[in-house]
DNA sequence: GATGAATGAGATTTCATTCAT
DNA sequence: GATGAATGAAATCTCATTCAT
């Protein structure tokens, strides 16, 4: 968030000499980010010391502060990071024509993989538990991430019965029902795996999930 | 700011009759639960100070380790005592002998009404959120708690199956498909509303989450 | 400042008991502004720390956020109550019907019994050093202290010239010309002799300065 | 918010001829000192970090310890700089053969002039508030500059004294007379203009001082 | 010579916990 | 039992200083 594009072009310019070191500063803030999202996931915001995130991520506290204002801009800061990169992803698969139930399919499907990735699994766990605490990054999931997966899902729900392939519900009410199992199994892994590794099948959670779903969203066989 | 509110109020009861003083007395502990917990739910156990608490309970913060042994103990024991009258209700219903829709429709028609109790919704955001940092708690959460609900809804799910009164399905993974949508109603309402007044419609909520469960786990019309 | 009425009504209820502790608790706040004036003349409000006002005023670090929200608010308490008491001994001189020249002779001779007060010598100093830091402070000190005692010294030198016991000078500026001598000396006390012991004879300094000045300020000798 | 601007304005001195360069390469230290001065007399030693001086001077943090071994020293070096050019100036009019009132005239005319270079008005205002602090520094000052006045004012009282122009009065003394309300006029400045823009007439002051202080020195009009 | 990223010591501030009353 | 003043350990944050480039 600081100093990026200014940095950028004298990198450029020097080019050659400080290669290392100034590759270095560049992967400083993503480093620490990474850092503290790990540590942040594992205690919660408050719990989690800058000593910890400073260790972690191999540098003194006072370089912290290089790169983020305070505790909680790197808080704000690493929560918009992990989700900046997806949001667009979710935009560009909404507009396919498949029909409804290939889509869902395809969108639960994915979900497996998708939490795989470590980062993004934890935003869910923090956001619930810190949402009371920063309400402007509340605000920010709620609208970039929740309203954009909520749209594309309606969305399908909505086409899906116009044309016939769902039968009637409310759509609003049915989104939950696609993603809550999806986000329940984020939060299990999150929240539970952590310590007394009970393993969860998540494959065999979203296939059961798809099947319950796609019924139960099915037009009655020809009547 | 610092209470004062509260201690005037308590120096006319001290004035008072004995008995009401003594009643009093019995409910500090629960008091100063139930002070916790809303103190804990909104700002996350680490943010809420024991200031804070007491305030809140109208007591002196010292008055607070006459019933708890510390601030780690105080949590583990408002998370505890929210949950353990609740426990015993899982079970009597358990054996019942309706038939498994039926009995899913009973349990999901009662959520709406029981996560209007205030105090029961906080628990699984405190969870999620302080797992990590209390396995002792988690531990007993997930063996009494979701243990618990989760034997009952696979034995429900596992009659239906044997009594033909259910298609065949994953009964582990299908209980993740009856309750997530119910888990992400209470952390919403707890994660969302309480800022934004994003108002969730949980009966609406439920009311569509059963049409479609039940026709998904539905044995095919007769065949 | 914080919390004295209601524990003053308090300290009355109780009254026998606790009383030392009580006493105690009640001179905390002037002993910690004492111990804290002294280290803020000596070293400047940046340079003196709180570990420092903590030991001199022979009390723990945490114990000075009790009585004061911050450092800020330490240094703005600690410099308003040495002024305070003093504010109203200002006034009540001013009415004096005596001769302009025996009030500036008054005045003057007072000064270095005033001074010898070790409290209120380090505030102009300080108002020096800080009133850059502390706009508000320094606007309080201008209102309330210079602007009081200009006023007076002012009063009396227009009404010396009206009554012709002083020959016609600009009140204004002439105030100056009375005050400043007194508050270098004060400043040469708090700033050189701390150190070198290059001992200030204040009395002669007052002396020589109402000789000057009163001399300075005559009506023509009848003509 | 980062010096960007000061950077670029180099980059491009840089790009032009060596001289240009060079000359700037040598008034590096002048420039620093001109910056340093002007940040602790704006906020005191203390409240003053290098970032602020270096981005007020136009070079990064690092030049200054190329020209100041630290903080200290060039602070000091701000100080005795601000002031050695003008202790030669003292001297030179101290011979003067002019009757003593003639000379003070003189003195106390240029007053307004001088204070006005804004260097030399934050000097004393520093040495107020920093001589407990550095007491190398305030001996120093001592010396070379308060030392060297008073030497010179205290020449003129005496002389005038013996030749009849004065009357008799203790010259150690009176030299505060002289002096004080000076002083006082570029405290007054450095202290309370800086913010409430209490523009004080230095011009007038200076005239009623004068008036004053020549006829309270005055010798009895032949009697 | 000049830079500015990095450091770590030290400052302020908070808060769970204790204990005299 | 109840209080709340006092503590001190630990947290966040700042900044003079260093040093690889």
């Amino acid at each position: 968030m600081r100093s990026s594009g200014g940095t950028k072009a004298k990198a450029k310019a020097k080019a050659g000499s400080g290669a290392r070191w100034r590759r270095r500063k560049d992967a400083r803030p993503s480093e620490i980010a990474a850092a503290a999202l790990e540590c942040f996931a594992e205690r919660g915001f408050a719990a989690c010391s800058l000593d910890d995130i400073a260790a972690r991520a191999g540098v003194s506290k006072g370089t912290l502060y290089l790169y983020f204002r305070n505790k909680e801009e790197l808080f704000k800061a690493v929560v918009r990071q992990a989700l900046l990169p997806r949001i667009a992803l979710f935009e560009e698969k909404a507009a396919a024509t498949d029909p409804a139930p290939r889509q869902l399919e395809r969108f639960i499907s994915a979900w497996p993989a998708l939490i795989a990735a470590p980062h993004l699994g934890a935003i869910p766990k923090l956001m619930i538990a810190e949402a009371g605490n920063f309400p402007e990054l509340a605000r920010f999931y709620l609208e970039e991430v929740i309203g954009r997966a909520r749209s594309l899902i309606i969305g399908i729900i909505r086409r899906g019965i116009e044309r016939g392939e769902l039968r009637r519900v409310d759509p609003e009410a049915a989104f939950f029902s696609v993603v809550a199992p999806l986000l329940i199994a984020v939060l299990w892994k999150q929240t539970f795996e952590r310590q007394d590794k009970q393993a969860l099948d998540v494959e065999a959670l979203c296939r059961t999930h798809l099947a319950i779903l796609l019924r139960g969203l099915a037009q009655d066989a020809k009547r």
